[in-house]
DNA sequence: TTTTCACTTGACTAAAAGGTCAAGGAAGGA
DNA sequence: TCCTTCCTTGACCTTTTAGTCAAGTGAAAA
């Protein structure tokens, strides 16, 4: 017996092609940034034609916004929901450098769009809210005070240091800036 | 006696034309990014046309690097060189939300350009560095010791509390954040 | 007065970009 | 077997864009 789906005859099973466009998108869009972004680019990346990537999204825009909501936002709640503890939390945030190539995606795509486009905006600032209360359970179930305040430090700190490191390609700076944080923040005074 | 210079025929006094360029290209990459810029609004911004910037600058790469030169760096300089304490430091970076209206230029420029551009990658990555020398020094001056990390803690959580203030327009929180590493860095663990 | 140089004009070019469309193929239900 | 729906093709359109260039202007030096 064979998986129809698998002879589609363009060697792509026919629900995927959607989701090979959101992945070259977000790939390209990462790198480029959204403007600087080639649909032709990421269509020969694909392998599809014009009109196939228009039956799925109706502009470039669409395609943008839809990378933001399936790609971005997933890939946040799949790196920092699993996470149980502030400890890990750190070394996630440590681990930046590794798998984040050009930056922050989030970051990245909000400094480019937040003033070009309400809609961007609007979506990017409920992502980042996201974000932040992914950050905030962690720390919550780990019993830290004033969790929302810490969160946003831990985030700017993160977001910041990890711009640096893409300036100067220092990871160990990056690192150390982060494990000030984890002390700074947790440390008891007596 | 009448001032000669101020009788061009472009009604811009001549030696201004490049300086008058200079501000129109940093508002404009500074709002639409540099690849999102379009050269003609600069021109008409101006009131020139293209043959005259191409006569001072010789791409529109020329001119977002001479941006980043004169502008940039320029701007960082005016800011935090005349700076004489930790605490007008803060101040300064606590008026962040009411000055910079598109976020930090140097962070949005970096994001946007590092990966696509070596030349812009390299001169950012400068111009960053003088940046951080500004910070270090004041730090210096008011006897702060481990500046070189304090510099870096204080950079970068001012560039991520910048961008979530952009995103969420709540200037208390990006104060906040800012205050909170001001006592952390600078309180004394008896 | 003449020459020179820096700067400006504005029309032109070529390429790239986002987007459209009519026609066709494959699969699945009737 | 036929019809409908979904998806794909690839050529085409339109607009925008960075960049070019020959010709001209005015001020200042010679």
């Amino acid at each position: 017996m064979v998986n129809l789906e698998s002879f589609c005859y363009n060697h792509l099973m026919k629900k995927d092609t959607r989701e090979a466009l959101l992945d070259s998108a977000f790939n390209t869009f990462y790198k480029h940034g959204f403007q600087g972004a080639n649909i032709a680019t990421i269509l020969n990346d694909v392998g599809i034609n014009k009109g196939s990537m228009y039956h799925f999204f109706k502009s470039k825009k669409a395609l943008g916004l839809a990378v933001i909501e399936e790609r971005i936002e997933r890939n946040l709640v799949n790196k920092y929901a699993p996470i149980k503890s502030v400890e890990e939390l750190f070394d996630v945030l440590c681990s930046a450098p590794k798998t984040l190539s050009y930056g922050c995606p989030l970051n990245k795509m909000s400094q480019e769009m937040i003033y070009i486009d309400t809609d961007f905006q609007k979506l990017l600032s409920t992502t980042y809210g996201k974000f932040e209360t992914l950050v905030q359970i962690i720390l919550e179930r780990d019993g830290v005070e004033n969790s929302e305040l810490k969160a946003k430090q831990i985030i700017a700190t993160y977001e910041g240091a990890l711009m640096i490191y893409h300036l100067n390609r220092q990871e160990e700076e990056f690192v150390q800036v982060l494990r000030e944080l984890e002390q700074n923040i947790f440390k008891v005074v007596d």
